[in-house]
DNA sequence: GTACATTTCAAACACTTGTTTAAATTGTGC
DNA sequence: GCACAATTTAAACAAGTGTTTGAAATGTAC
């Protein structure tokens, strides 16, 4: 009983440290049994298959992330008048943070994950998330479409796919950009320095003026 | 001589789509061949390896448009006072739709393999690019430098590079996001829509107010 | 201690990967 | 037409993939 927790618990920690450096495709099951220190055959018997495997290393982080999320949505959806943007944006702060508490870098390894998620081809994944966990997701959306009243819908839909590009990006090669910029500029930077950067980045990202081609007092026109 | 001419060009007109759509690491060369119609060893024959194939694939792309950009860049450089933001980085949607007469849909597969590159793990194509163009690409940085005296050059780092991530995601993920694009708004989406798109939000984005604990949460609002 | 279920293990499975080989074919210059 | 290089071809290569197997080892209950 404890024997089998414990495997478990190896594999997956194995697992998602080379499944948020390789990806999931290129991170063979040998690569993680032999790091976790265990028997080849003992993902197949504990998960089932690698895709299952894929799916519970998530599910680990998600299950904790996403209950204290919907908990955040709901307090800024009770608020009679609607929360500015920044208030929402800053709402993923603490409940990521805390995922440092499910692991050891929990919070950077998610981020790293759910990116790989979304740019390796893992199609299962997309539709786990989204069948698991659509609707806390969408009450995200609905406070940002409350605190940019004026924004179209599908223009709200792209510019919160580019700011998940941005926050999925910078986490997948955070290691790299954090030496540069203590190299550069001297700066000691964490996780949190980041998230505190990013904010005020998506902030401004979402709620850019809508460019329209009758008034472009931006040159954004091309030779068509 | 026509034979070999033709035979490289069915190769990288093959490899080209399939690994803008599945990846460089999860494209086979079989897979290559046979939708290419020639013989798998035409590769190792014609191209040396597989990484070599991919270099060609972007090299293609890469060639024409570093130096339409350095042009560009050297037009604004050339300018007596600092260009704005929104203009600076207006200077990319020409050289990329330029690309669509190197190819069809040449633009929306370039950026997509870029996207690629940078998400898979392909440390050679990194290199490559920064040793091929790491010069062109200096410029781009100081004229954004000039359009935002105001900007810490620490923060206009990771701004930079947040951006970079919002475009390599989502090129990355472009054709998912048209897909449901088009069935939830009813919009025909292309590439210059998505390239129109993302230059406000990348503009505000990279000219946000900086953050600090003195007069933190301003409010952001977007207007049309 | 015996009986039974759980877990581990080495080995093999069938399949795919990129690359190489050597023979066959085609193209080119004279 | 001949000689020689360039190209194409089928076949094989060694290595790696996820998964399965059946026997060992271990744990648990009586």
């Amino acid at each position: 009983m404890v024997a089998k927790q414990n495997t478990q618990q190896k594999i997956l920690d194995a697992a998602q440290s080379l499944f948020a450096e390789t990806g999931f495709n290129d991170t063979s099951l040998r690569q993680i049994t032999s790091l976790a220190e265990v028997n080849l055959a003992a993902v197949n018997y504990h998960f089932g298959s690698k895709k299952e495997l894929i799916q519970a290393v998530l599910q680990r982080y998600l299950r904790v992330l996403m209950v204290r999320l919907d908990q955040e949505f709901n307090r800024l959806l009770a608020a009679q008048q609607p929360n500015n943007l920044t208030q929402v944006l800053a709402v993923f702060v603490k409940p990521l943070l805390e995922l440092n508490s499910v692991h050891n870098n929990g919070t950077r390894i998610f981020l790293q994950l759910l990116g790989r998620g979304y740019t390796d081809v893992q199609g299962h994944l997309r539709w786990f998330i989204n069948n698991h966990y659509g609707r806390v997701l969408d009450k995200f959306v609905l406070l940002v479409q409350q605190s940019c009243p004026q924004l179209p819908a599908s223009e709200l839909f792209w510019r919160l796919h580019f700011s998940l590009g941005t926050v999925v990006f910078t986490m997948a090669s955070n290691e790299a950009l954090a030496e540069i910029a203590e190299a550069d500029f001297n700066e000691e930077v964490d996780i949190e320095g980041v998230i505190q950067r990013l904010l005020p980045y998506l902030a401004a990202g979402i709620a850019a003026p809508v460019y329209t081609r009758s008034h472009p007092q931006q040159q954004l026109r091309s030779g068509t």
